[in-house]
DNA sequence: TATAATACCTAAGAATCCAATGTATATTTG
DNA sequence: CAAATATACATTGGATTCTTAGGTATTATA
């Protein structure tokens, strides 16, 4: 999914859709260079988006309707700003929680200690 | 990887060979059926791990030296006991950090609200 | 003017996992 | 005691997801 420097690859798959509906949320609206860009700042270089991975998962959110596109030019470059749907509003959320909740479970297994 | 209720199955790939090494090291040793009931247990049941899964990737740990073997008879029937080599001890320490770090760099980008 | 940055895209292959299937022994339950 | 369930190992085909590598084109910078 991603050029990820300090991590093993493996253990990140399957998180770029939310990734990208949760930067949708917080932004309104963004293109797919801007948000390369904005998770490189956000992570401070730590996860780098592929563009291998992140264009076929855009057009793959969009097909799935929890994404919409308006073309705008600049100049005579094209931007393509994805926002979210309603629906897509509401996978933003369970995505999140799945994660907060994945994360909870993972921790019952990986610090026991206490228990 | 495992059959996971309440969980996108996306989102959790590559956790795997973490939580083995995790449950070897917290456990001395173990075999694989074993380790499928613990992990439901430890879960209360959210996190079932799938034989298909299991079996190959102990094996491959195995493979890469992580871990070592010994057959033991039940009556009439096998068991593999796994346990860390020096080497696997290094690696659970290495995947359990990087998914510590993951998951904060994670929290970077799913929670910017107050940042 | 060359290089880097911006901005989009696809395709081949690797890695990882699930579902299904297979074999066999041991225990529990009706 | 027979049937169902639990224990215990294993493999294979297919799906999904990502990386690597390549492609096109415009704009800004050195």
């Amino acid at each position: 999914m991603y050029i990820c420097p300090m991590y093993s690859k493996e253990l990140i798959k399957g998180t770029l859709k939310t990734i990208i509906l949760r930067l949708l949320e917080e932004n309104g609206r963004m293109y797919g260079y801007e948000i390369t860009q904005r998770v490189k700042e956000i992570t401070e270089g730590q996860l780098v988006l592929t563009e291998g991975a992140l264009y076929p998962t855009l057009h793959k959110l969009e097909s799935d309707g929890l994404l919409t596109t308006e073309k705008e030019f600049i100049g005579k470059r094209v931007r393509k700003y994805y926002s979210l749907t309603p629906s897509g509003n509401t996978e933003t959320l369970n995505k999140v929680n799945e994660f907060q909740e994945f994360v909870r479970v993972m921790q019952l297994i990986l610090k026991p200690k206490t228990a």
